[in-house]
DNA sequence: AAACCTACCTAAAAGGTTTTCGGAAACGTA
DNA sequence: TACGTTTCCGAAAACCTTTTAGGTAGGTTT
């Protein structure tokens, strides 16, 4: 503690300085009416000169407003709940809002806990960010605040959820692939069982069937979320369908292992095999020989937009339902040709 | 805002429910003697009914404490910040600290205003993270409360900063490979003007030195913190110095690039050549053929330590210096030929 | 001179909790 | 009965700020 002054200053402090009352301090602060432009200045220069900063503890007692909203996240770790958490930050940020951070490492009896404190003080909303696109149960019921889920979507459709919006994110990759003049497109993914590897599939199908085309290989390729299993379909899709053209990958990671399988087997990429993959998880993207060309979830649009939706319910102005947003299409070197 | 309650319990409605002062309500509640167990026990039914949860500003404002620490980042993509936060959330969260989170995104003005808004809120205490283990201003001076520096140090020697120990972390880097029998050593790098490239490449030299063996290559090849730069350097490297046995990268990243090219230079790693990474960045050192050795630098364990050293710090008793946490080794398949 | 207006400032209450101190009741003792 | 003890509970102050209602001084009008 090198140098550490005794206690901050209270108002009382700044009114004494000043030779006024401690009301009119708050007023000539808070720009009221009612107070001499002269004394407004002396009680300015008083402030700044013991760096008075208001509590916003007693300030909060009488408004009823902490000006502060929970994260309660279950996904430290992940690269998706990251740029969610960043997001909102920056719509706080900009204005006077703070951020308590929670994080629950996916335990329920944890989550419950910080509920509970986060509760204690008297935060004005929360965001919740899951680490999946698989709703999550509901914690909003009989909650005396507004809350925002983020990522993975309420299991109740009462509640405010904001997801990425897969099926058409992958669709879009598939009419990219169509675009440049391909037509026999893979698709590899992850495991079923998440929702996110369902709903890029349906999406991926669905934009096949519109464009005339059926799925190459005559299967979604499912497996793990991993770079490793990538190289693994790589060769099961090249033998299966040497015509091959286009794989739309459920995962940068899948992509980066097809990419480089698909290059150590003598296949060029683009010319031979354009390859689509999702996240634009920039570190791995733009490593890749050549570039991936991928969907963006927009993650960090995603958590700004939450944030800012709870400040309107935050108002009262709540619209409840699942919002889909949308994703959007990097294009680099993996479908263009004409170098990254 | 489906199902809204009124407002939250205060004190006085429970009082009046259990059919006590408030004062009671208190002093049971806390668990303080001076109260009958039958009445005790109506109090907490009475609180329980309620769901009372006691106002944690109310609270705060007496006691001048906020449970309440300021988490400031200047890094928030970044992949250094994120485990020091978790680390440090991770030991607040089991006692009953809130963290309060501001991105100042490398921004000197944006991080003045958050540090105002958290002088504001009263924390009890600050961590401020970097995102480099470059020296960095100090914001201490003058200001009343505790403040730790985790990751990039303050640069005034007076602050509490905790960093990974990167010469140390060479160290072990190099005596690895010299236990597992290499002799001519190189190091591949990131750019001079980070302290974390000098540090290690600090460390390199002296572990060198002390196995009587110097650097292979003539000189350490600095280049930017990339895969790309892996790659280049592994043909440098291995057309300037063919007996070549062994690379200390300075990140993962040009490990992985190291390890690729390599590869497809017809080298065979672990038994041509050995390579260590650093950082233990999990996706990448993972996912490479072979997997890598590498650098861990504990960052959840030093954010935890901050954290830590910070509690210690608010109940007065700090330690003021740089402390260097140590790094451990991770051995891979890329330095162990029986790996897989 | 009395009444009124305006401009500026202050006293006090409120917000929810903890803590201190005093008081009341019950009981035992002289 | 008078007094001292113990046990339990409540009144009130304190934390710091904002807001409301009221008060004072000076000037203007009748």
């Amino acid at each position: 503690m090198s140098s550490q002054q005794s206690r901050a200053a209270t108002i009382t402090d700044v009114a004494a300085l000043a030779g006024v009352s401690i009301a009119t301090v708050s007023k000539a602060l808070n720009g009221r009416a009612q107070v001499r432009e002269e004394t407004r200045q002396r009680v300015l220069r008083a402030a700044e000169k013991l760096a008075f900063q208001p509590n916003a503890l007693a300030r909060g007692l009488i408004s009823g407003q902490t000006r502060t909203v929970g994260l309660l996240t279950s996904d430290s770790v992940g690269r998706f709940g990251i740029p969610v958490l960043l997001g909102a930050e920056d719509a706080f940020g900009a204005g006077e809002m703070s951020v308590l951070l929670c994080d629950a490492r996916g335990d329920a009896i944890r989550e419950q806990h910080h509920l509970r404190t986060l509760l204690a003080r008297r935060v004005d909303g929360l965001i919740v960010v899951g680490q999946s696109t698989d709703p999550r149960p509901s914690i909003s019921r009989d909650l005396p605040l507004p809350v925002v889920y983020a990522y993975a979507p309420s299991e109740d459709p009462q509640d405010v959820s904001f997801v990425p919006d897969d099926v058409e994110g992958a669709r879009t990759a598939v009419r990219h692939m169509v675009t440049i003049g391909r037509r026999r497109i893979a698709h590899i993914t992850g495991p079923t069982h998440y929702q996110a590897a369902r709903d890029r599939a349906e999406g991926v199908l669905s934009a096949l069937e519109e464009a005339g085309l059926s799925l190459a290989c005559g299967q979604v390729l499912s497996g793990e979320w991993s770079q490793r299993w990538g190289r693994q379909a790589a060769e099961i899709a090249l033998r299966a369908d040497p015509e091959l053209d286009a794989v739309v990958c459920g995962s940068d990671q899948i992509a980066a292992g097809f990419v480089e399988a698909a290059r150590e087997r003598g296949r060029r990429v683009p010319d031979d095999v354009a390859v689509v993959g999702y996240d634009n998880w920039e570190v791995l993207a733009t490593e890749t020989r050549p570039p991936l060309t991928t969907i963006d979830m927009n993650l960090e649009s995603l958590g700004r937009t939450a944030a800012q939706h709870l400040f309107a319910a935050i108002d009262g102005r709540a619209t409840p339902g699942v919002h889909r947003m949308p994703c959007r299409l990097i294009i680099r070197g993996s479908t263009a040709s004409s170098g990254d």
